[in-house]
Order: C-alpha cells, then sequence, then structure tokens
DNA sequence: ATAAACCCGACTAAAATAGTCAAGTATCAT
DNA sequence: ATGATACTTGACTATTTTAGTCGGGTTTAT
C-alpha cells in the first residue's frame, strides 16, 4: 500500500503555493524549481486541481496559479480526490447484490477494509492545507 | 493508495484458517475454493507466511496449514509484514543526511506523511486475527 | 511582438502486480 | 509398496499502473 506520486506532489505544490499565495500568483515554474517536481508533471496536477475549483488560474506573463478557497477550507481529502488518488482497499463494493468473490455473502473481511479505509478517511478529513501551512512555519523551515 | 492482493489475501485465508483450525490442518486446496483464490498464489502467500511463523505446515496427505501461534496474538501488522505489505507513503527516509527532494531539508509535508504512516499503522497493530473471526462469528456468516 | 505562463491531449518507459507453470518432496491411507 | 494428496520452490509472464515526457497550442503583460 502506498500513496502515488500524483497525491503527495499535489500536497506538497499546494502547501508551497498557499505561503506565497496572498501576494502574487505563483507560477509552476517556481513550485517545480523549489519543490524539484517535473513542469510538466505539475501542469498536469494543477490541471485536475484547477478542474475541481481548488486552485485557479491567472493566464499571462505574470500569471500563475492562486488557491480558489481559504487554506482552511482545504482538506487533504478535496486535493486526493482532485487528482484521484483515492483509498482502494477493495474493490467488491460495486455490485450491490451479489457480494464479492462472485458468492452472495460479502467476503470474510469486507467489513475490515471498510473500517480500515474509514480510519484512513477521517485523518485526510480533518487535515487541512492551513494545518500543513503552520506546522511548517512554527519550525521556520 | 491501495491495497495488494497480496495483503488483502493473506488475511482472508487466515480468517479462513482461523475458523476450522482447531480440529485439522486445513489444505491450501479448501481455502482456494472457499475463498476464490487461485491454489498457485495462496502457496506462494503460505510460504511468506511460514517463514514468519504465523503458520505451520503438515505435509502429506491430510496435510495442510494450521495457526503457529495463537489468533489473538497474530496482529494484521504481522500479517502484513509477512508478505511484504507495507505502508509507504513517502520514499524520503532512507538518507538520514540529506533531507528529500536532494536538498538538505525535509520536504516541505515530510512530517505530514510520517503522522499518516503512524495513523494507519495503529490501526493495524490493534486488530488481531480473533478480533476478526469473531467479528464474522457474530454475523453468522 | 514576444516572452512568460497556462492549456491539453497523446504517448511511453519502467515498475509493480497478480498471477501461472513446472518440477519437485513428504506423508498418509490402503 | 504405491498412489494420491498436499506442501515446496523457483522461474517465468501478461497486464496494469505509475510517473512521467512531448508537442503543439492559447492568453496576456510589457
Amino acid at each position: 500500500m502506498k500513496l502515488t506520486t500524483k497525491g503527495r506532489y499535489a500536497v506538497m505544490a499546494l502547501v508551497d503555493l498557499a505561503r506565497f499565495d496572498n501576494v502574487n500568483p505563483v507560477s509552476l515554474r517556481d513550485i517545480s524549481l523549489r519543490q524539484g517536481i517535473s513542469l510538466d508533471y505539475l501542469e498536469q496536477i494543477f490541471l485536475k486541481l484547477r478542474k475541481k475549483e481548488i486552485v485557479q488560474s491567472i493566464r499571462g506573463t505574470q500569471g500563475g496559479y492562486v488557491l480558489k478557497k481559504k487554506a482552511h477550507e482545504i482538506k487533504l481529502t478535496n486535493i486526493f480526490e482532485a487528482v484521484d488518488e483515492k483509498i482502494k482497499t477493495v474493490q467488491c463494493k460495486k455490485e450491490s447484490k451479489r457480494g464479492c468473490n462472485g458468492k452472495p455473502t460479502k467476503c470474510l473481511t469486507h467489513d475490515l477494509w471498510d473500517e480500515l479505509e474509514n480510519h484512513i478517511n477521517s485523518f485526510f478529513k480533518e487535515k487541512s492545507l492551513e494545518d500543513l501551512v503552520k506546522n511548517n512555519n512554527e519550525k521556520r523551515i
């Protein structure tokens, strides 16, 4: 079980963005240089973030991105959802009629994975971008 | 972020095993049929479980596997570790000197991923095989 | 005008996953 | 004894996912 770079980079880039956001739009080029993430890849990620209205773009020279919502309103959950990073412990939820493993009942451990998903998601739902920025500022990184 | 089938199958198979264990050794063939998991694949998985002393094998006709420890002593953490299912949120922990992203500092979100790992692992450390079996019996599946 | 920046779809190499396959060895029931 | 059952082990492979790259746009400040 691991987190993909898409999810990680999205969070890293947004934390970076959130720290400079108050002044001017931040260009992906700057984020790319500061965070060491490929520019092309960042563009893919921000396309998704924009579509989910987490960031807003400003085109042209001196353009870039700004947050579209307040940092405390943006939860990790929203970010991951935007870039298709989702918790998938089990694939047996689609068909409501028949259970997993093709049998009429749920698989032996079905409830366990549900529980696990909830456990992880509760973490993501609590943490906001603001929390992360504050945490970093306290440490004066 | 998703769980691999190796981890899921290992837990499913062990829950199955734990329910019949008290009587006779359980053959992989039976588990394979009941849980709908390929026999060859199960063999791979049980090889690892045996090496980590979670199960014990009994060869020959009427052979099979039995738990090597009490069900309440086997935590999810042990199972996942045995089959190499580990939580990997970030790869930036190896080099202690230099941080992630090649820079001398830790990446902006380093502590976050640490926290997430701990959060998930705490779940795995608590849950035992016994918990899972009990849970299923209550529901008379 | 032109450079800086976003926009967007298509493509791809590499790694991980989810197995399969083949060739054993041990043990029990008869 | 012998055959059937079941574990043992390593090698192999198709598929999927990941982690990007690439190329060609469009918009806008200066």
